[in-house]
DNA sequence: TGTACATCAGTGAACGCGCGTTCACTGATGTAC
DNA sequence: TGTACATCAGTGAACGCGCGTTCACTGATGTAC
């Protein structure tokens, strides 16, 4: 830590990140498009003044909890795919990778779900943006195996398209487990497992006969 | 028409056709846990306790919504899966009705993709039960296929989950093209049906060698 | 190290506004005879 | 067919409340010399 922030500036980004968890933890049970701006300098304990010294607006607090979501997912991602060679392996360490970031993120999660589709436009684009992105990093790592050779980038983008809807729909899945009894967790688990299974054999066997 | 509705009863299906169709307009650019009762009375034209005579609160609203936009799907569905015996050729009428029911219903199909992870408790449910209804419905129909001979229930559960995911995937992307050129729309068609079609591939080798 | 001034994160009062909900009502429609 | 009463979809005034935003402010922190 070679440059210290000033005092200031540390107070200022730890009210900063105040508002945010607190933005987060409100909008489990509510969207974006529904959180107040005196909700969340109140849960914080700060003048609703104090929220513009941060933001210009909820939607704009939105963008930077995307951002927190989604922004260093990027690594993991690229090693879980990467990671291994034999299929079942890779698979049995994604899912169970996704079923981590669930339990370690569960607010998180739920937020991108829920605001993919949601209310704030400009929170709706910068998720695509990301989304778009993991496709792009996933069909790069795809592109890597054997089993590969002789597919065209359009074929790869398509295939790693099926599998991030697939972890997303997984994720959300398991979201819905977290209440649930540990054996309604490992009903997901195998099924999202299964499901991949099948699409990794698809892959195998795609254009058999036609090239 | 033998139980012609009277007067006043046909009256107040009218208003509440009316409240339904303002609310579905104004949620294509919100949603509904921040939609306002006196908005919709507003945009219909009637006093904000008029409201009150058709619905509980906005949720409720939104239940029948869902009602509205999914419940009249199930035989379309169930048709365009069991329809054809040429694999390639059920893909393509499949990925068809979906564009054009997405042309035809537009504003549905929005508020289902925001409301299934969406703010409002209620409505969130009453969409995951239709889905759960889709699927098994589809299930029941892929086990009619000659190639399931060998299945199990939970196999084809699984598969049919898959598929569903699928079409609502596809359907999203569709969305997204309404306002964009037709070269756009033509390649979310070939993406969808490659995907399809790959996920078909994987059906027709699960378990190969190990059963 | 000390002093004088600049910066700026957070304050607190005030505003106008639209919200959901209550209530007693009106008058067209429905029903019984 | 006509009359007397019941029903009930939609009205309109009123309420208390929390909202987002403005503004001049305070006082701790930062900076220049």
């Amino acid at each position: 830590m070679s440059h210290t922030l000033g005092i200031r500036q540390a107070q200022k980004q730890k009210t900063r990140q105040a508002l945010l968890d607190a933005a987060l933890r409100l909008l489990e049970e509510q969207s974006l498009s529904s959180l107040g701006l005196r909700e969340v300098t109140r849960a914080v304990g700060v003048a609703p003044t104090a929220f513009y010294r941060h933001f210009r607006s909820t939607a704009d607090l939105g963008v930077a909890l995307v951002e927190e979501a989604l922004g260093s997912l990027h690594p993991m991602i690229r090693t879980t795919v990467s990671a291994v060679d034999d299929h079942d392996e890779r698979i049995t360490r994604a899912v169970e990778l996704i079923a981590r970031h669930v339990d370690a993120y569960p607010a998180h999660v739920r937020f991108i779900a829920r605001e993919r589709h949601g209310g704030v436009q400009p929170v709706r684009e910068v998720i695509r943006e990301q989304l778009t992105r993991f496709t792009e990093e996933v069909r790069t790592e795809l592109a890597k195996d054997r089993e590969s050779a002789g597919w065209s980038d359009d074929d790869l983008l398509m295939l790693a398209g099926l599998y991030v809807d697939q972890m997303l729909s997984t994720a959300s899945l398991f979201l819905e487990t977290l209440d649930a009894p540990e054996e309604e967790r490992r009903r997901v688990e195998r099924l999202a497992t299964r499901q991949l299974r099948l699409i990794g054999i698809g892959r195998s066997h795609w254009r058999d006969g036609t090239t």
